[in-house]
DNA sequence: CTGCTATGATTGATCGGCCC
DNA sequence: TGGGCCGATCAATCATAGCA
């Protein structure tokens, strides 16, 4: 009820989508380090600088997508399909692996 | 200085008791208010202090003591968010960040629509 | 315009490590 | 040895963005 709230303690809530290249440029971590989703410090600043966010948005990001991606991972499949092996630092399993066309492109 | 990922077992390992354990406490406005108030007076607390707030809040002095704990991480961060990104915002060498809400870039609207 | 999903941010609480 | 703190993370939730 009164706990209406919001407003005032949290009235910053006006977020706005990353960037299309932000949002590629996590993926790409993400995805090629399934096994170890944990960008350390200095992974994250660089993250952050070329996807034009801050360290705690990118922090943020990682949070919300592990948590997210363990409680539904049939829901990325296909994301983790298009990002997965353009790095592939580690080809460990995570669940349903088995299809490996990598070697596509490299830049 | 490398983080672990998966290493605690479980976070959540108590499905094995059927106990609504440790669920999400919703403070309420008054706790917080209260909460932040000490907390601009100390950022620390010390034992005394601690028990004298979880009884008047009815909270528990871990809570009490969890929560300035969280205030404080916060408040780094936003010190150190509030200052990097403005990096064109002044001059790039002193730093007098008092204790909170001085951010020059924070287009913050003030919307006062309060009630319903 | 309505309803639902995707997603960024917030926060009470946990985990491992460190210090005293 | 035990307690508090830090840094990172988790997990649930809020509020909005975005799309059918």
């Amino acid at each position: 009820v009164m706990i209406l709230r919001s407003r005032f303690l949290d009235a910053r809530r006006k977020r706005r989508n990353f960037s299309k290249q932000a949002t590629e440029v996590l993926n790409e971590y993400f995805y090629s380090h399934l096994s170890n989703p944990y960008p350390s410090e200095e992974a994250k600043e660089e993250l952050a600088k070329k996807g034009g966010i801050t360290v705690s948005q990118v922090s943020n990001w990682f949070g919300n997508k592990r948590i997210r991606y363990k409680k539904n991972m049939g829901k990325f499949q296909e994301e983790a399909n298009i990002y997965a092996a353009k790095t592939a630092v580690d080809a460990t399993n995570v669940v349903a692996q088995g299809n490996q066309a990598n070697s596509p492109s490299t830049p | 200085v490398k983080r672990n990922p998966p290493k605690t077992a479980k976070v959540s390992e108590y499905g094995l008791l059927g106990q609504p354990n440790a669920i999400r406490t919703n403070f309420t406005t008054k706790q917080l208010t209260e909460l932040e108030k000490e907390f601009h007076f100390n950022k620390y607390l010390t034992r005394a202090r601690r028990v004298e707030i979880a009884a008047t809040l009815e909270l528990n002095e871990t809570q009490v003591k969890i929560w300035f704990q969280n205030r404080r991480m916060k408040q780094k961060k936003r010190e150190k968010e509030g200052l990097a990104p403005a990096a064109a915002c002044r001059s790039a060498k002193d730093a007098s960040e008092a204790s909170d809400q001085s951010n020059c870039t924070s287009p913050e609207a003030s919307p006062s629509s309060v009630s319903s």
